[in-house]
DNA sequence: TACTATATTTAGTTTGAACTAAACATTACG
DNA sequence: CGTAATGTTTAGTTCAAACTAAATATAGTA
């Protein structure tokens, strides 16, 4: 391949880089998704490790992850025992897949911990306590309980847009489609 | 205080934490926020120091970047050198500051980049290039353009969103607190 | 002006995530 | 079966970010 091309792939590679990065994604990841997106070819495990220039542990990993995420698609082909990877193109598919994952995560776990606290503080003793101490547990219960309604909302509102979109994977994303998409 | 409200405010500021680490900020930005909001008097720097278990120099500068998010605020008492720092409440001023701030930096780096690589291709000299490769570069600038475009979506989106939010910081917002704030 | 109280900056250290190298597992095929 | 080709797991290393300790800056007060 041509130098100039090359040069342009390997900037674009290393831009996907720090997006991944920033986040909260491994570089490797955001290398390697940069790289399947930019081939018209689905790539092998090797290709990659030739490409982005990490081993094949790590594309391993990170290849398995973005198919999680639902960033790549994994192409087996008949008669050859390597795995193809392919680009997920529809960014709103990507954004939810992201979103998914995130909410299952450590979405849940803060609203937990959030939870526990609380319980934490109404299941205090209130009639050993001082009278600052039962106005303060009164304060912080008042705090936490408003910390948890926003939580709570948030996370209605993700799912909902992820169920609505996975339903009828049509009217919303038609209407920006006309954006992302160029008349090929 | 009591122990058990101490150990809830424990459990509580250790979840902030993890939030904070797993949106990519450092976990004690989300540590101090964590105390500051359960705070009913304003907290100075050394306060905090005591509460949140960090040196005096990293309170510092993560109250600054907490400030600079609009998550905390800074108040100045009279006839008091001190720095007293009190939460903001309103959690969806707080992701309207985080998202600004994230949408001027690493994002507009996101599309910078991608732009660059476009336009290096673009610049390419086709006249010497192979048949395959002038053919490689057509798909390039098209999966390129296809991201911009997204890129483009996204930040046009979050920018009317702030820009909606700022403007008339009312019905969008009453439409959501009847579900976030308690009524005290 | 010197002294004290506070905040900021900086050089060095710690820590955890991500990466590498290499062992291991699995499948395909002679 | 045994061997070659590929993918996965793991023990150890690297590296960047965040934290600490301490020096420095700044502002108030006698």
């Amino acid at each position: 391949m041509n130098d100039e091309l090359a040069e342009a792939r390997e900037h674009f590679i290393q831009g996907m880089s720090r997006i991944s990065h920033f986040w909260g994604f491994p570089k490797a990841m955001g290398a390697i998704y940069g790289a399947v997106y930019l081939s018209p070819e689905p790539l092998s495990l090797d290709d990659l490790v030739a490409q982005v220039g990490v081993t094949k542990g790590s594309v391993s990993t990170n290849a398995r992850l973005l198919e999680r995420l639902g960033m790549v698609h994994k192409r087996v082909q008949l008669g050859d025992r390597k795995d193809y990877y392919v680009a997920e193109t529809d960014f709103w598919k990507v954004v939810r897949g992201v979103l998914r994952e995130r909410e299952q995560n450590e979405f849940a776990q803060a609203l937990n911990t959030v939870q526990e606290s609380k319980e934490m503080v109404a299941g205090m003793n209130t009639a050993v306590a001082t009278p600052e101490d039962a106005e303060l547990a009164r304060f912080y219960q008042e705090r936490m309980q408003n910390m948890q309604n926003f939580f709570n909302t948030l996370d209605n509102l993700v799912s909902t847009l992820i169920a609505l979109d996975e339903l009828r994977s049509g009217t919303i994303q038609r209407l920006f489609n006309r954006s992302t998409k160029t008349s090929s």
